[in-house]
DNA sequence: AAAAGTAGATAACAGTGTTAAGTGAAATGC
DNA sequence: GCATTTCACTTAACACTGTTATCTACTTTT
């Protein structure tokens, strides 16, 4: 039955408007001062329509965390070409700023807000696998740098979550505006750059100690 | 007059008062799940007296923001009898780390929370002479390190934003719950203390290189 | 043509931050 | 000693929030 198809794809429809509409509010201004009221508005419909296609507005939330984090999939994948282990930690290093500058609503909603994080209590949830797989990357590309010499041997997880807590630190004093009141003149426009080059100098320092 | 200065007493005393409760209710539910009738139950009075002693809801927070920086400076300040630059850098690391674990709550409304932070747009705001107090201090020891060729030459300030961004990182991941999840069993409780210190052998190592 | 199902809307509830108006007691002026 | 003013505080109200229950109007099925 065609009909029953469309049905189904109208609905579908639907509810790419109502995430639409939800991301371009919240990325402009915040989860919590976006109210499902608002985003009903902007697709002219009743915000208890919204209600018919999302338990709640965490339900919302989730499913655009869930999009940006196989957007910064696909970007991390589009590094798996790059055959140097040390090169490549060093790319994922830039595309991950460079991503969190881009995107900084995105950013806030994937590694910052809490908004609805006690919803997502399932490790196992698919609304983790994404980051996991992300994460798991840099392990194995951290891992292929120490067995080659490029980085100090031990724990790749370890290591792994030190390097991304630099990059994330940068991205989140960035998107929570924490640094900038406190820096120079001269430095503060570039710092994230400065940051960053600083940075990938120091590993690659590690290994040719 | 007694009575003008009792009256001004318990005038403090009640401002005093309206902050402990709502400290206390920020940190257990948050600030945007923390209402100002929460706040007035707690201390027995209407939820309108609090605006004869507070702006609005972001005064408070600010007013928070403003001792949690003081409480910080004190702890990093107690370093300061630390001879040796790069070991008085270590131990403001760990100070950082352990602050963040043990007020978390505290470490959210100082760095991460985005709440009111839009009404602190005034850079020479005293709110922001702590936060710039701390940095300074980092920076300021970070210049000693390389002068004593305990960390390569470069700018203290690119340099102490990429180590603040470290432990912030860190900090931030944890507080917001975001790198638990993707970590192994074996890693998993003492991610924060087995990442610090890694990257305080990265830091030693700078220097001798 | 009658019955069932359904997409969507309206009304309502308990809650939010905040302001305006009101209350009762203390301090002040004469 | 009494009237007036001051002031800490409360109640009432407004416009908003997320969410649920009920209702309407239309489509599909029988």
């Amino acid at each position: 039955m065609t009909t029953l198809v469309k049905k189904e794809r109208e609905k579908e429809d639907l509810k790419r408007r109502i995430l639409d509409a939800a991301r371009a509010l919240f990325l402009e201004h915040g989860f919590e001062r976006t109210s499902m009221r608002m985003i009903a508005d902007r697709i002219g419909y009743s915000a208890t329509t919204i209600y018919l296609h999302f338990k709640d507005k965490a339900a919302i939330f989730l499913a655009l965390h869930s999009e940006a984090f196989q957007q910064m999939g696909v970007r991390m994948n589009a590094l798996a070409d790059v055959g140097d282990p040390l090169e490549r930690l060093k790319a994922m290093g830039r595309v991950y700023i460079r991503f969190a500058v881009e995107n900084p609503g995105l950013y806030d909603l994937m590694f910052i807000m809490e908004a609805p994080m006690d919803a997502l209590q399932d490790c196992a949830s698919p609304i983790w696998q994404e980051g996991q797989g992300v994460f798991d990357g840099l392990k194995a590309t951290v891992a292929q740098c120490m067995a080659m010499g490029q980085l100090p041997k031990g724990d790749p997880e370890v290591m792994s979550f030190t390097i991304w807590s630099t990059v994330h630190g940068m991205a989140a004093l960035h998107v929570r505006d924490r640094c900038y009141k406190v820096m120079s003149d001269t430095n503060r426009e570039r710092i994230l750059e400065l940051g960053l080059e600083q940075f990938i100098a120091w590993l690659e320092g590690l290994g040719r100690k």
